[in-house]
DNA sequence: AATCTGATTGTTCTT
DNA sequence: AAGAACAATCAGATT
């Protein structure tokens, strides 16, 4: 079993707060974007059903109810989700490297 | 080496 | 078209 010890993650990001970030960033070309998160593939599959146990439920509600049953799960149901994850997880590897490989050719 | 930070991922709904 | 609650992440940057 891996024992990560490393890095304790420690507080959060200097925003003191909950943690609230705004988008607006973008990336450079051929931007080696990262995996999805298990709670992408979660809401995946939970988005619809969720939906359906609350017809006319808001995006707000549905969020939040999915975040709610997101933890709910056992990690034995979170395994496939955090697979699929970590699946995505290597395809990143391959657009990291990708990005290298063109950025060494750009030489520009 | 160990710690931190930021950027990113996708859903749905609203405007 | 883009943003925002919801949660994970985790790889790179920084010390």
């Amino acid at each position: 079993m891996p024992k990560e010890k490393s890095a304790p993650r420690k507080a959060k990001a200097t925003k003191a707060d909950g943690g609230k970030k705004k988008k607006g960033k973008h990336h450079y070309p051929n931007a080696p974007k990262r995996g999805l998160s298990a709670y992408m593939f979660f809401a995946n599959d939970q988005r619809e059903k969720v939906r359906e146990d609350n017809p006319g439920i808001k995006f707000g509600e549905v969020g939040k109810l999915l975040g709610e049953k997101w933890k709910a799960l056992s990690e034995k149901q979170r395994a496939p989700y955090e697979a699929k994850a970590a699946n995505d997880k290597k395809r990143y590897e391959d657009e990291k490297a990708a990005y290298a490989a063109v950025s060494a050719l750009e030489t520009d």
